[in-house]
DNA sequence: TATTGTTATACTCTATAACTATA
DNA sequence: TATAGTTATAGAGTATAACAATA
């Protein structure tokens, strides 16, 4: 197996292996998963329109209307009008939006127990080549 | 940021951004992400009780029902009675179902360009880590 | 009586198509 | 005419409850 391919398979399993916690995240805040997906994704991002919403997504149009309006209904975001386009709303995160934000990813970012155990000189070691990474452009894609 | 979550968040945002790659390879295949997610769950594992399985995906019984009778439909599994108690169903992957999982794996496998932008040696420090993690009890749940 | 799995049903989420308002 | 967003509607997926078979 290739070496990037080889990493990328135990990166992957570890993350397949903490799915559960979506939903649990989920009901300890009362909202959905879909809440908790659209939160992740608004993460740190300016303003977005609907439009780039939906490709980021991956969804249709029709369904992030719907999505935005169960997060408005919630306070956690606002549909902003824009003055150089009217067709378009951009959707920005409330204060409200970005503490359940907050909550969401310090859910999301607890570790699992085997990195825990891999004990600090390991993890350092994973951490420098981690940080080697180069990010590249925003996820444009609905998280999980 | 303590050093497990450190790089635990790179980690988890990595997999993040290739979430898309679900319906990418349901469409490919010809089965939907509800399939592949089941496909994935039942990796290298042997035949497992509908109970388990409902336990397993976090859902309800009558979903496993639902979610079996489509892959048994498509011949990627089937049900097996149990001698001992009359009352459970065992699934097991058919060998058409085994190949079905392989392609799909093979699809989850594919790195992100952000691993093979970092070159063999530090790949190569990355497996070295990654390879002492104690993978601990199987992924009891369902994958992404 | 309790448990496994199924069926019947309703609810949630998502997509398709038609509509509005702007461009 | 084309595009951003919404609404109406249908379809897919999931959960709840009642049921049959077995323990």
């Amino acid at each position: 197996m290739e070496r990037a391919t080889e990493a990328w398979a135990i990166i992957h399993s570890l993350v397949v292996a903490r799915r559960h916690r979506i939903p649990e995240v989920a009901a300890e805040l009362g909202i959905t998963p879909g809440d908790v997906f659209a939160l992740l994704s608004l993460l740190a991002e300016e303003p977005k329109p609907m439009r780039d919403l939906a490709e980021a997504w991956r969804c249709d149009a029709s369904n992030v209307t719907w999505q935005v309006d169960r997060l408005e209904e919630r306070g956690f975001v606002e549909r902003r009008s824009v003055e150089a386009d009217r067709r378009v709303k951009q959707v920005a995160l409330t204060p409200s939006g970005l503490e359940a934000q907050a909550r969401v990813l310090a859910f999301m970012h607890v570790p699992p127990d085997e990195l825990l155990n891999l004990g600090p000189e390991l993890l350092d070691q994973l951490i420098g080549v981690l940080s080697r990474i180069d990010p590249g452009r925003q996820p444009d894609c609905r998280p999980t």
